[in-house]
DNA sequence: GACGTCATGTAATCGGTTACATGATTAA
DNA sequence: TTAATCATGTAACCGATTACATGACGTC
């Protein structure tokens, strides 16, 4: 029974405490999203799975007329969890299409790639922000390795955004340099 | 005419020079395959609906027996790839499976985050060291723009590992302090 | 009554990978 | 002659997103 990622995710969120699918789309949504989203089309189909694997089982409560099933971990789902932990990761493909941009940023003129550094630390201070803005101290606030992996975002996010500025900054400057010798483009 | 972002990445290459569709794979696994990789199952069938559309055309260049057809772009290809750089970026989806380990190391038990962070940064650590091999002063080795990519990412990769390993080491000795006023886990 | 939220689900589609097939050329 | 490389391609599959459908509950 080989798991996807993604359904290691829910086994991680169920980790924490039962919850719906429904809850486990709003919490991965206000968690893990900045590094691993998942969608209702994966996450109802996926519980199926997990349950039918025995990894977790669900029970319904409903809430009034409101019918609602509650998904906890089993003993063997916590097993596969840790095991999952402790293992070597394998997936590691990264995909950043700013970084693409800067990558072939020569083919927008002189200024490109200036301009692509720029868009980059834009995005990047943004989504430092928006971690930000995540309370570290109010109730259902992170602690504990969510906490370490938040912290871990918005030092990522203000490192990327400041190596952008830097770089962005030392090249305007030969630019400049270049310019007033005759050597810059037209 | 939507373009996939791998389109787009076949627009920039053909930017640099004229290529196949071999070269074009051969140049992305030795390039942007740390931010963007392609398969041949992506590439050929994308040449042709990007000669469909006319932002590119092939010309059958066969060398020997071996029939080869190499793509350039045409004015109007130029005229996309120019736009695609301008325009801002909407595709910021990140996938960190490592990172996604860190989030849940709580349940792999007291050490769980340590753990997950050592492997985080033994893996950045790799990819950093495999960046640094790609010979910056050897024919054929990356300047301008593609070098400053290069650049971002052996930083970026740096930076990484170091973050994991300082916080590795912070939360090491708040569990020594912990365990040594017996407050620590079984 | 309308809107937002809770709650569950599916069908169509998409971007991408994997695995395979074919065949020529070159170097050991 | 064998292996590596050049070169092009496709079919099957997979993980994931999008868009849609359904319906109950709470509240303005």
């Amino acid at each position: 029974m080989e798991l996807t990622v993604t359904g290691r995710v829910i086994l991680g969120m169920l980790g924490f405490e039962p919850m719906s699918g429904y809850q486990i789309k709003r919490f991965v949504d206000r968690s893990t999203r900045f590094f691993w989203a998942a969608s209702y089309g994966q996450i109802y189909p996926e519980l199926r799975r997990l349950a039918a694997a025995r990894l977790i089982v669900g029970t319904d409560e409903a809430r009034g007329g409101r019918r609602r099933t509650i998904y906890r971990l089993t003993p063997a789902g916590r097993r596969a969890l840790r095991r999952w932990l402790a293992a070597p990761t394998e997936i590691h493909q990264t995909r950043d299409e700013s970084l693409l941009k800067v990558f072939f940023s020569d083919s927008a003129g002189s200024r490109g790639t200036v301009d692509a550094l720029e868009a980059k630390r834009a995005h990047h201070l943004q989504v430092a922000a928006r971690l930000r803005e995540i309370e570290p101290h109010a109730a259902g606030a992170p602690q504990g390795s969510p906490l370490t992996a938040l912290r871990f975002g918005i030092a990522l996010n203000d490192f990327i955004a400041e190596w952008c500025e830097q770089e962005a900054a030392e090249l305007r400057g030969t630019d400049e340099s270049t310019a007033r010798i005759g050597l810059s483009e037209a």
